[in-house]
RNA sequence: GGAUCUGUAGCUCAGUUGGUUAGAGCGUUCGGUUCACAUCCGAAAGGUCACAGGUUCGAGUCCUGUCAGAUCCACCA
């Protein structure tokens, strides 16, 4: 045996002797349990980042699951990641000096699904390099065609089922991307804005002043709007306002809404470009006029059509000072809607949509939950998943992309109707036989497909293979999902399958730097996974991530961490190399004993030690705690094992003792069986050196 | 404003249904070069477990309050 482990030597060869003896393929065995687990799928065309590395969660429950003697199937599937992918694709054309606007739909889909195809090994062999036991025999993609068509059926049903509605809302839009979102996807800003002071001239004469941080939206208003007890204005309510520049006649209204206290106490209703005036509008009956458009441009103003909105507000002001009615500006910190992907702020526009009628479904999510069909871990996020439950608004799906997965619904241009198929474009218009019907040219928010991923994905697998392996056993994600996608997946799994989609749900927390913060691109503290195990080892890698925390609680990943996993793991190694040297007599016989030892109560002491240690280890495992595995195995192995009972039994050890020899190598083994799903490489290649090129750890048996 | 979580050694964190002298990794100090490992070994220093009450024979652990921080959600033009 070598003086030290050295991973990159021994890691890629192990992994392929698994893939090779297909250790990782799941086959229907119905003498065994099944334990499946369901790859939250990364995109297709990315790389692999910490979050990813978290998956180590699921790799060790596999393992661990491997190695009960059930029958472990997880899933390998790949995201289409709809708006991300596109994003980066655009930005690609945009190198070119092209842009989206430059293809027709199908070009631009077939070219984006070239540059996926082309990129999608990247990512794949990146898993590999985590030591992950996915089953490569069965990928999916989240745009297979198989797929598409259980999502689109599933879109039939509830229309069918008339939980689907168009509706004309305010949504987040971003003019860049060019898509809505829904609410799940708009990020919270603060910035620093302007509350402009205006003085609105009243139709009788003076003026009535209002407050606002969105000046040029006064082109769009249909109303201004006071508190109903707000004597300062009381007497001008069911007035006229004369509003400035375009001198269009607008009344005064009153709505308790209004606080009286804040800016002026008079507020300018533009009801196409704020979500609240939206309301305000629909309850008084008021019309909404867009007069910005979905390329960010002012429109139907006669003022300021096709300025951006930022040239609009200057010019606005810019009038209205000559007017001598901007009268005061102030500083003043506001929050704005930012779009997830491109940090763009978005714009609230009218648009109509496809919507999920959200509570039927979320209330069946929420009793399921309550009755302990799914299991939460750790358990407090059931009480927040139950909140997120209760606060669920109607879900809008309907998404301007092209990279996506384009909506089956057709609408009928004579009788003014949709309808909707399982995806195939009909010969003939289904409401009235003619021919006179387009496709929505929308496709399909990522989450309601990603939502129904676990069944999908064992359906079209074959009947045998649902059966068998589904509901699936945990579903393990990060807790930064759980409204986004875990609560999704409960909805729309009980609704398609009538099953839960996973019993169990394992969240992980984030990881972070030595400082506490989150990782981002933008702070530039990202950890690259790939290259910590270049540097230091899978192995230490994953144990990093695993050691010392709390389930569900934050990773602080440093390199010091990595260092000490990686001196572990060769720690680990040693011990076998040690117990391999006695055995083949490598090692000269002690001298002298120093001093006389009771071997048996010390190798009595090591026996009870390593039961216990063993049993705690697997309740642990049971119970979610891997950590605590981790943590206590470590300690075991390093300062029980090795600086005491090895450093105590040392010289009976070099004289020829076999059954201290015996003793001390099933105390190891156990110690490697516990350790083999947290540190898969290190363990396999030491198993490898007493048990054969051909025996592995994923062969024995808890 | 609402919700959830956190506060333990210099740093980052464990600590299971309450139960002897509170733990780990890293760091610090001192000492070790013969054959398992210097990616190592031995020893040491270092904590009024945020604060104040309460329950209990017994509290880092349970309850109440205060203070500090984090995250999520909702937000006033």
């Amino acid at each position: 045996m070598d003086k030290k482990f050295i991973p990159a030597q021994a890691e890629g060869k192990i992994y392929e002797y698994w893939e090779k003896n297909k250790l990782f393929e799941a086959k229907i065995d119905p003498a065994k349990k099944p334990f499946t687990v369901i790859l939250p799928p990364p995109n297709a065309n990315g790389n692999l980042h910490m979050g990813h590395a978290m998956f180590v969660y699921e790799d060790i429950m596999i393992r661990y699951h491997k190695m009960k003697g059930e029958e472990t199937f997880w899933l390998l599937g790949l995201d289409h990641a709809g708006i991300e992918t596109q994003y980066v694709f655009e930005k690609q054309l945009q190198k070119q000096g092209k842009s989206r606007y430059d293809f027709d739909r199908e070009t631009l889909f077939k070219m984006i699904w070239e540059f996926v195809m082309a990129n999608k090994g990247n990512i794949k062999s990146q898993l590999r390099r985590m030591g992950f036991a996915l089953d490569w025999s069965k990928e999916k993609f989240t745009m297979d065609e198989d797929i598409v068509a259980i999502v689109h059926r599933t879109f039939k049903k509830m229309f069918d089922d008339k939980l689907l509605y168009r509706a004309e809302r305010l949504v987040n839009y971003c003019t860049k991307d060019g898509t809505s979102f829904s609410d799940l996807e708009v990020e919270s800003k603060d910035v620093d804005g302007i509350l402009y002071y205006i003085n609105f001239p009243l139709e009788e004469g003076g003026t009535i002043p209002i407050a606002t941080t969105r000046p040029e939206t006064m082109l769009g208003d249909v109303a201004v709007m006071v508190n109903p007890k707000d004597k300062r204005y009381k007497h001008l309510i069911g007035k006229n306002v004369r509003l400035p520049i375009t001198d269009r006649v607008v009344p005064i209204i009153a709505d308790e809404y209004v606080d009286k206290k804040f800016g002026t106490g008079a507020v300018k209703v533009t009801p196409a470009h704020d979500f609240n005036d939206f309301e305000i509008a629909k309850k008084h009956k008021l019309a909404y006029p867009p007069v910005i458009g979905f390329d960010g441009r002012m429109q139907n103003t006669g003022v300021v059509d096709g300025m951006r909105v930022k040239a609009a507000r200057e010019e606005v002001n810019k009038r209205l000072r000559e007017l001598g009615l901007l009268v005061k500006e102030t500083p003043h910190k506001m929050v704005v809607k930012v779009c997830y992907r491109c940090g763009t702020t978005l714009e609230p526009l009218p648009l109509e949509q496809w919507y999920i009628k959200i509570r039927p479904l979320a209330d069946k999510a929420n009793q399921m939950v309550a009755e302990g069909q799914i299991k939460i871990y750790p358990k407090r996020f059931q009480k927040i998943l139950k909140r997120m439950l209760d606060d669920f608004i109607d879900w809008n799906i309907s998404r301007q992309n092209v990279w996506g997965i384009r909506i089956p619904a057709f609408y009928c241009t004579s009788k003014k109707e949709w309808f909707v198929t399982d995806g195939a474009k009909p010969d003939k218009c289904m409401i009235c036989d003619g021919t006179d019907f387009v496709q929505d040219t929308d496709t399909l928010d990522t989450w309601f497909s990603s939502g129904q991923w676990p069944f999908a994905t064992l359906q079209t697998l074959g009947k045998d293979y649902y059966d068998y392996f589904y509901p699936t056993s945990v579903m393990e994600t990060g807790h930064d999902i759980l409204r986004a996608w875990i609560s999704r997946m409960i909805m729309l799994g009980s609704y398609v399958t009538d099953k839960v989609q996973f019993e169990n749900v394992f969240l992980h927390g984030m990881v972070r730097d030595g400082k506490g913060q989150k990782m981002s691109k933008s702070k530039g503290n990202v950890i690259n996974p790939i290259e910590k195990i270049d540097l230091y080892g899978a192995d230490a890698l994953r144990a990093a991530l695993i050691f010392g925390t709390k389930e569900g609680g934050d990773v602080v990943l440093t390199e010091d961490k990595l260092i000490g996993m990686r001196n572990f793991a060769n720690k680990i190694w040693n011990v076998g190399r040690f117990i391999y040297m006695c055995e083949h007599k490598e090692l000269l016989p002690a001298e002298q004993a120093v001093e006389k030892k009771d071997v048996g109560s010390i190798l009595k002491e090591l026996v009870k030690e390593t039961a216990a240690l063993d049993k705690k280890g697997i309740k642990n495992m049971e119970a979610y705690h891997f950590s605590r595995t981790l943590d206590d195995t470590h300690q075991f192995l390093w300062h029980r094992l090795a600086d005491y009972y090895i450093e105590e039994l040392k010289d009976e050890l070099r004289n020829g003792n076999i059954e201290v020899l015996e003793k001390l190598k099933s105390s190891y083994f156990s110690c490697l069986k516990l350790l083999h799903p947290f540190m898969p490489f290190v363990t396999e290649a030491v198993w490898k050196v007493f048990h054969g090129e051909d025996s592995s750890l994923l062969k024995t048996r808890v």
